[in-house]
DNA sequence: CGCCAAAAGTGGCATATGCCACTAATTTAG
DNA sequence: CTAAATTAGTGGCATATGCCACTTTTGGCG
């Protein structure tokens, strides 16, 4: 398109993916307000009941996200006792994570709430679509992207 | 479910999409870096500069996002000139908001790059799905979702 | 073994977002 | 017209995330 119209907000994938975000957080961070948690640290807490005492670094490489970042977001979690950290035997660099007792506790409490909002979401769209979308996500969070001219010192 | 296993992540729509955009709001801020301005900045300049001088409760709306966070977003955009506010002429407490020209000039910069990350991602997942997931997204942002019994105290 | 590069976190700083309580300006009753 | 209700923002507080500079450990190597 030489030119013309705006489409109303932006063809940016990005700004519409966060624009989805703010939106869909909002529903599912009001279904899990009674127990307290927000949707990440809900999703933080589930990440590591599945995995196996993971590593900071492990969380965050799953999550794609920043490991100075998973680890200001894990000291409220912990500081409130529903994480704990403990250094690997072999590697005295790396911190692990688990559930406290209390921690599992919330988590099931919260997982109650979660599912009302994942069913209402996917009642709304369709099981197919939801999973199609998360897949159509996961594959876009997955791409290996990298910018052409990845800045030359010039 | 039927069937055991965690799918690696969560079944969660909500942790697919903060997960997605985390990855994709990298790509599109090291995109953006040399203009110094972030990817969710863009995205509002942006949006004002597509709007007609438009209230802070007009942008809120149109990016779904909470005015009072709104308004912290857009002070560093202030503080560095470029956007500035202004009262409505009818309505005192509604504040407009519009681009300076050193606004327009950075938002002119920063299209540029932002183009290279667009392209750079639609050649990657190619246009068409690209404007399937966006349209998708859009959609699930404007559902209508509300939680069937909001909490009763159990 | 001693030195250096790489790996894993931490802390500081800055932006992104939300909720809540509060203020100012308007609109709507009565 | 005046008081109650509503609307638009603000400011404070808390979490979410990132980048960068450092510190501590490791793992190689000569």
């Amino acid at each position: 398109m030489t030119e013309a119209g705006k489409p109303g907000f932006s063809d940016c994938n990005n700004a519409t993916l966060r624009r989805a975000a703010r939106s869909l957080g909002r529903f599912y961070d009001d279904a899990l307000a009674p127990s307290g948690l927000k949707s990440t640290q809900f999703g933080l807490l589930f990440q590591i009941h599945i995995s196996d005492e993971p590593a900071m670094g492990t969380i965050a490489e799953a999550l794609i996200m920043d490991l100075s970042a998973l680890g200001h977001t894990l000291k409220p979690l912990i500081r409130d006792g529903y994480l704990e950290t403990f250094p690997d035997k072999d590697d005295r660099r790396v911190k692990r994570v688990r559930l406290t007792p209390r921690g599992q506790a919330k988590l099931d409490e919260a997982l109650k709430l979660w599912s009302v909002a994942q069913q209402q979401f996917e009642k709304k769209v369709g099981a197919e679509q939801a999973a199609k979308l998360r897949a159509a996500l996961d594959a876009v969070a997955d791409l290996d992207l990298e910018m052409p001219t990845a800045a030359p010192s010039n």
